[in-house]
DNA sequence: GTTTGACCTAAAGTCGACTTGAGGTGATAT
DNA sequence: ATATCACCTCAAGTCGACTTTAGGTCAAAC
């Protein structure tokens, strides 16, 4: 299949499968003229590569998790991985139960409410912004 | 308290401070010459931006969640966004899950698991990106 | 055989969230 | 008095993840 209709079932515009490919997140399997040719299975790891980034993972971490070929996964690494989601799971339900409250509170200003403060303290010193700030060497 | 405490307790660095109080998330009380005075208030204002932003919501979105005095919420909209986050916290735990099967699968491959596989499909044509893609008219 | 339309590349631009840099101010310690 | 030094402003720079633009190629339809 040729990138239009790869862009067409995948719901991502071409430009960003040219990136991908850029990036070694996925690989066409060869050209027809100058035109990437993809094979079908390309779809799957696009969906794999969104669900990642849905997740909050950087394309980085993507790459690393999974390999453009779909083998030799790093299950260490995988296990780190859901345990960040794990902690963020946590944190995100905080948050939203937090908002819930604040919803419902009535006192005048929620920074008053005892219980929305409570919030303020769950993540401690957790200034980590988006995902992974931490530089490569 | 002047910046520079500020920056100390709350672990942001002075020009984040600046930053927000520019974009009126937060509120200096006045000034002493040309320096900025904040109240201890600022703290917890700077506790619960770390907490949104940690939990994937742009500065924007904050700003509308909770003004910067912490007076007049909007309820339905924090109620949206703890519906937002219910949907998030149900993406991360199935991505969680699938991370953790694929760690474990001795599938060749994670994509010819179909366990894994099914993981594909959660989320469906998910592409939001990074919180609110949507321009404002 | 030419026109079309989908594709190509390389480079530059965009956006959010900050950070960095250059040059300036002024309260406080000496 | 003056030297420090933490602060100030404004402009420009950075980073990730793309998108846009300008100019070019070429297989297939006419």
């Amino acid at each position: 299949m040729d990138i239009g209709e790869v862009s067409k079932t995948s719901g991502l515009p071409a430009s960003t499968l040219r990136y991908y490919e850029e990036k070694g997140l996925i690989r066409s399997s060869g050209r027809n003229g100058l035109r990437r040719l993809f094979d079908a299975d390309v779809i799957e790891q696009l969906a794999l590569i969104s669900l990642g980034r849905n997740a909050g993972f950087s394309l980085d971490e993507i790459g690393e998790m999974f390999t453009a070929d779909g083998l030799e996964i790093n299950r260490q690494l995988l296990l780190k991985k859901a345990d960040e989601l794990d902690k963020k799971i946590k944190e995100l339900t905080s948050m939203r139960n937090g908002l819930r409250h604040a919803a419902a509170c009535s006192a005048p200003s929620h920074l008053e409410c005892p219980k929305f403060r409570r919030l303020l303290h769950i993540a401690g010193k957790n200034h980590s912004r988006h995902p992974s700030k931490l530089k490569k060497k």
